[in-house]
DNA sequence: GCGGTTATTATGTGCAGACATATTAGCCGC
DNA sequence: GCGGCTAATATGTCTGCACATAATAACCGC
């Protein structure tokens, strides 16, 4: 009817406007995508590209038939980057660079087979990684990789890090990720140059190519991390 | 020319499959829009929107004129929901309650009337919570309200936590959320019950409305506690 | 009333064509 | 060779139409 905004991002920003100014108030249903198109006076394909945008934010809620209706809990949903570490050093304006602690075939802890899915006894590379920003300790690194679910030949580990190498050489189709706080013990507060017992900030992420686990790894960084997004 | 694919996912799946394969290796260039829709037999709306799916996860990089390429650094982007405290807790089966521990008009600290962008001098209402799980410390949170931002009349905080009043009464337009390990000091340890230094899971929180600021938060997570995300 | 079948309805997706817009590549004059 | 203008090009978006699909609502026989 009075239609002006233009674009779909004009239709997706005027329906939030009167979801905040509670015009559509949490729960209700909202106009079918027909009527708002007559409202807005474009194509029925634009109103859906924009409820479509804010059914994938969490805002609304959509099913065939039943119709759209503002979501009842804003599930607030954040996007997390998650880069290499090199980039995410020289992004903070540091000098980056990495010291392999360690580099051998080995029997991996229980938890970590269990969390692989792998046949015990299966033996995989275990490499410790200690990753610098302007020479001071930035990250410990502590990865199994499975090397029957990796391309041949292996690199140096010494030369590039296996984050690197990894997420250039190696396609992973699913994956975890699990972000915890924990106090650090005597040989990590050693290898990092820290008073035992201080915070870390742990990252814990596995990856999968098809069925095939890949890697495990674990990230304790040093004080001062921060991990940031905007919602 | 081959194509069977049926449907933009089915386009989205074959394209992944060909940069899995390293047929598209990252870094590289693919065919346009316009020749992978003669290849699958279908519209160019139809790639269009499985490409810029792909994109929207970071797995390829588009722009104008240029093309479309395999992202060099996969910037894996993952998404976190980040649910009300209650939710959170009865999710893991356990009950939930909480207890008010401090409210009363103040002056915030430097570093949070700085990142709310408050005039010096503002007075905001200042919130302690603790949330408890089973009847045990869960979740510290200590609270800074913009009573100015707020509709009025505020509720009985004793009654409902300000985390889900807010969530169901204000809606807010950006926010920022971080994340970090701290050592628990003397006074936190004491209201979670925990030995001193113990590592906490930290989330800060500020979210405004237009340019007001609402509320900055900082939530103090007991140990065991993990954010975890699939990707 | 009750259970199960059928019709209706709102969203999901597809197509072909058109125009908009950002960027690059090439051209031109100096 | 270099700076700046211009044209070419790939993506971004919109339209109007069509049909598919899921889920509800209505109906009907018992």
């Amino acid at each position: 009817m009075s239609g002006q905004p233009k674009g779909w991002e004009a239709i997706r920003a005027e329906v939030l406007r009167r979801i905040r100014a509670r015009d559509w108030a949490p729960g209700e249903a909202i106009p079918n995508e027909a009527d708002l198109a007559a409202e807005f006076g474009c194509a029925r394909a634009t109103v859906n590209r924009a409820l479509r945008d804010l059914a994938a934010a969490g805002v609304l809620e959509r099913r065939r038939k039943a119709g759209t209706r503002v979501a009842l809990h804003p599930v607030r949903k954040a996007t997390l980057d998650i880069p290499v570490t090199r980039a995410e050093v020289e992004a903070r304006g540091q000098s980056y660079s990495f010291r392999l602690l360690q580099s051998e075939m080995a029997l991996p802890p229980v938890p970590v087979a269990l969390k692989l899915g792998l046949a015990p006894g299966s033996r995989l590379l275990h490499l410790r990684t200690l990753h610098l920003a302007d020479g001071k300790p930035f990250l410990h690194e502590d990865r199994w990789l499975n090397p029957a679910a990796l391309p041949q030949p292996l690199p140096d580990f010494a030369a590039i890090s296996a984050n690197e190498w990894l997420v250039t050489h190696v396609a992973y189709t699913s994956g975890d990720i699990a972000f915890s706080a924990e106090n650090a013990s005597d040989a990590e507060a050693a290898i990092l140059g820290l008073p035992k017992g201080t915070a870390l900030f742990v990252t814990e992420r596995s990856t999968w190519s098809e069925a095939q686990p890949i890697t495990a790894v674990r990230l304790a960084h040093a004080p001062g991390y921060r991990l940031h997004t905007l919602v």
